[in-house]
DNA sequence: CCCCCATTGTGAAATAGTTCACAATGCGGA
DNA sequence: TCCGCATTGTGAACTATTTCACAATGGGGG
């Protein structure tokens, strides 16, 4: 497979919103552009990498182009994820129902506060981290959310990754060392503050 | 000023928080890329739209660069932020202190839930947002952090450009629509799981 | 049955971003 | 003082991504 652009599967991603809330049977280029704020070219092009899976003169079939996306972002299938890291962050996401609803559900968290171990969160019990290998061995995971400071969190990263783990969310505001067969995306919410402050002061 | 790439002002960023925690009084760009997952020629690209900050030879003065870059991205400054939404992920945020830590202030946050109105958040009493435009004319913020529900998003988001707030830090899953002259930036944990997806279902 | 038109799919052109490669140069040591 | 060397700063080359523009075509109406 030629190598897609990442920004071509978050568009991707982002359009699968639209088409599972559209109403109408069909949708044209224009109208994802539109929704999605981008251009309908690029839209068409995002598709093209795949195949083609409209119809000209008429659009996109919202519920075949709805299975093709998902099938190639992959998420057919469920995942499993496992959280380590059960503080304010990890907390508001294991609440959060949007990731259950796209098909990845938390099935452990973990922590090493004897304070937090034991504890009952949306009802799942707060493991200590020191089970976290064994616990994957049993119950292998694709995906983990790293919620830990900064400072624990290579550390934490380096034992998920013996543990099989392919892919990491994480969002300690660390760059993390990963083998090149594991996939990690952080999100750095400082960061993306320091951008509108750069464009505060620039304009 | 000639239009610099977002890739760039987000790696700065990066540099910024190396800069911050090395110990050495001087450092190369070498140094800096490796530390920041990047290359050599790339940040000494970056720095150079802005000037030429290093000595050939030598590398970087760690406490000259820190400003530089500290006063290219505008961080020399304080800013006020307010927070709308306070939910599972508003109470995250507030209690994070790497906002504050790098010139981010949260002064006030808004909710529309009379069970939240009234109480206390980290020193911060939850306002009603039937006060919001009120208050930002009293006392004006650059900065919006909005963390409400996506069908409540726009709606805020209009009242927010109306009040003056100049940048937008989004965390609800839903491209927002701004006028030309208001930064939005969103934060799409969905997506970045997504993308994950994508990484594991093609390898 | 055939034409019209909206819209796709896609090479080619344009633009944006990254990497290369090397001359310029400041510093430390002889 | 002058040499050697590490490292910067930067055009130029390369690579990636977006936009353009238009031929191809499926469907609906006459
Ligand atoms: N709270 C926010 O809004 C926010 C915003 C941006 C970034 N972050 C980042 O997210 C991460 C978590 O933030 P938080 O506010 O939830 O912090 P927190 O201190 O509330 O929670 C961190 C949790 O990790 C646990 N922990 C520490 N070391 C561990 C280890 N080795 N193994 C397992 N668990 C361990 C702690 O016991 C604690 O429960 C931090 O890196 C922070 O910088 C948080
Ligand atoms: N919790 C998470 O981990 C998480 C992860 C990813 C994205 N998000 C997104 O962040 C946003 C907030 O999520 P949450 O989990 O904190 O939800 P939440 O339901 O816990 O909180 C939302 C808050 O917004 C308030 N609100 C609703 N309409 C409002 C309005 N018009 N004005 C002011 N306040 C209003 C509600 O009263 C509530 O207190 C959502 O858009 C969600 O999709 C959350």
């Amino acid at each position: 497979m030629r190598k897609i652009s990442d920004s071509t599967i978050r568009r991707l991603s982002v359009y699968l919103r639209f088409l599972e809330q559209a109403k109408s049977p069909t949708i044209s280029s224009g109208e994802l552009a539109r929704l999605g704020g981008t251009t309908s070219a690029q839209v068409r092009k995002d598709l093209s990498f795949f195949g083609s899976f409209g119809k000209r003169g008429l659009g996109y079939s919202v519920p075949e182009l709805t299975r093709r996306i998902r099938d190639i972002l992959g998420l057919e299938r469920g995942y499993r994820v496992v959280l380590v890291g059960a503080g304010r962050m990890g907390g508001a996401l294991v609440q959060y129902h949007g990731f259950r609803q796209r098909g990845f559900h938390i099935t452990a968290i973990y922590d090493q506060d004897s304070r937090k171990i034991g504890s009952r969160w949306n009802g799942l019990v707060v493991r200590d981290v020191k089970h976290l290998e064994t616990d994957l061995k049993k119950d292998p995971s694709d995906i983990a959310i790293v919620a830990t400071p900064a400072e624990s969190a290579q550390h934490v990263v380096d034992r998920l990754v013996r543990s099989g783990v392919k892919a990491i969310l994480n969002f300690a505001p660390v760059p993390l060392n990963v083998p090149p067969d594991v996939e990690v995306k952080t999100v750095n919410m400082a960061l993306e503050l320091e951008t509108l402050s750069y464009s505060l002061a620039n304009r």
